[in-house]
DNA sequence: GCAAGCAACGTGAACGTTCACGTACCCCGG
DNA sequence: CCGGGGTACGTGAACGTTCACGTTGCTTGC
């Protein structure tokens, strides 16, 4: 330590000074204050971690930011772990940044547990974390040690519902790309409209709402007929209502649509999106919930308590 | 080492087994990687930080992630971040979660560098991080030490002349309530108008679209006759379209609406909106870039390269 | 048969901080 | 004058890892 040999005192003198700890002179402690602020010392973050114990910082692995439902949910795990005084390491595997086993390969090492978007390699996650809690979020079939999944057949079943309230025979469903060879949300699509003895048109686009704008247009030039769609989430879906509108068709006179997720962005385009929507903050203060629990022991990895599965809600608005 | 006991080696022995490094035999290796595993061993991130030096973090303090521009910005950051093997450790201070100040505090002591949108708060910032490095964003008058700032001045010339040339007389300026008495665009946009002559109606919402939506009614049952509304951020914006559409005013024939900051969500609002755009990935690009030179050395906190000044581009759409 | 060489492993020391002590010194009361 | 009790400081030790060396023991070559 620089600062205690430049004071003339010893270490221990510094870390009293520098913590505001009692048993030091208030002349000797001003002196060393402010001669560690000449010398520009910060104490590290290291020797401190190690001596004191652990300070929890969270890993959240994030497929795209530029994504708005990401943010959102983001935004509340941030809040909720910020209260435990916690702090949050941020991983977005995103814009080539690698797969999000990539991410959590660089979060493993820094943080004392998980939470995030992990698609299919959430086991290889448990792994890499070792006893550390993962919480993963929108897993595959198959439990995961620690996680929240959503009931999409639940949620497919009530926009399905309202397509056939409002007399909708023609249904589309315009899935993700992203995952293998159907999204977790598409065979719940699919089972629910089998279900319904409802036939439904399936195409998939890229999770981007230019992507979306295009896929519909294409949809349309194929089916022209289609006078529901529901859509993967509501930013491709925001960019279903610009192919609809391209293609001169009427929302939803023409044509309903409901998205999924309930992000603030589907009051703001329009007509207004009707919507399978989460209590997004909800989502992630369950999530920081879980990590919390699982820290402290309370409950188990694998457990039931430790896997939640959240319900949407249809939220009406206009364009369905 | 709870490991090197329990396998009978010593520590260097599982050191090299898990970093695998020569010197080992694979038998030796294997058993204890596997007895690792299974006692649940997860080196030490202090420890390991403590003797190998500094793996860099960068601490990011964001206003409100549920703001879209802020995940745009912070995608940026996270991703070049990424490609430099930092981690990035994200504050979010919206909600409740108190100042700029407060994210200061809470993250200074684990990073190793600062970018952040910090307002006022900047030199305070700077004199927690000590002589680490700090790139604040969108500062106010006066030079940071290191910092990004927008040539407003410029940008809302740009917005008045694009109102100007389209017969646009009766403009107004939707502001944000955040900070002190008027914000830096305020300023600008004030001067700006001055400066051509014209005479502006000046208002201020909270930074949302809801509150941007209510205020532009207001607006509209003092002012009718407003023709020309350029407003704080696309965000606000999108609610003042809405606000317009409430009142049955058509945009862009019966009002103009010009936004700032080219968001993506610009182009799903309906109709698509007008805005000084920035560059988004280059902002956070240029915020990183700035970090690693202040790193090096290769520039000095307070020097003119320290400083980066951005200009906006009026990107045209529908909204004006 | 003996040293050289190599593979496999062990042994302090160090990183920078805090914790639990120990030790001066001063002030007072008796 | 002596001891008790405070205040202001200093002194190992410890946290868990890695680094730079040592130290075995076995092979190899002549």
């Amino acid at each position: 330590m620089d600062v205690a040999a430049a004071a003339g005192v010893s270490r221990q003198t510094v870390t009293r000074a520098m913590n505001d700890m009692p048993g030091i002179s208030s002349a000797t402690r001003e002196r060393v204050q402010q001669l560690a602020a000449e010398l520009g010392y910060t104490p590290s973050r290291f020797a401190k971690g190690l001596v004191q114990g652990a300070r929890i910082s969270l890993g959240l692995a994030i497929p795209d930011l530029t994504n708005p439902y990401f943010p959102a949910f983001a935004s509340s795990v941030v809040e909720e772990a910020t209260q435990r005084g916690w702090n949050v390491v941020v991983d977005d595997f995103g814009h080539g940044s690698g797969s999000g086993l990539d991410a959590v390969t660089r979060l493993a090492p820094q943080v004392d547990a998980l939470v995030g978007y992990l698609g299919e390699r959430s086991s290889d996650a448990q792994t890499m974390m070792g006893r550390r809690p993962v919480v993963v979020l929108d897993y595959p079939a198959g439990r995961a040690a620690g996680g929240i999944c959503f009931d999409y057949s639940y949620g497919a079943g009530l926009a399905l519902e309202r397509f056939q309230a409002e007399g909708r025979r023609r249904i589309a469903y315009l899935d993700s790309d992203q995952e293998g060879p159907a999204t977790t949300r598409g065979v719940a699509v699919a089972a629910a409209a089998a279900g319904a003895g409802m036939e439904i048109i399936v195409r998939r686009s890229a999770d981007s709402a230019p992507a979306a704008r295009d896929e519909v247009r294409g949809i349309l030039a194929e089916h022209g007929g289609i006078d529901g769609l529901l859509v993967f989430n509501d930013l491709m879906a925001a960019g279903a209502l610009k192919g609809l509108h391209d293609a001169g068709r009427a929302v939803p006179e023409d044509c309903g649509v409901i998205g999924m997720d309930g992000i603030p962005l589907g009051e703001l385009v329009t007509p207004e999106l009707t919507t399978l929507a989460l209590d997004l903050r909800a989502v992630g203060r369950s999530a920081v919930d879980l990590v919390d629990n699982l820290l402290s022991g309370a409950i188990h990895p694998g457990s039931a308590e430790a896997n939640l599965v959240l319900k949407h809600q249809l939220v009406l608005r206009q364009s369905a």
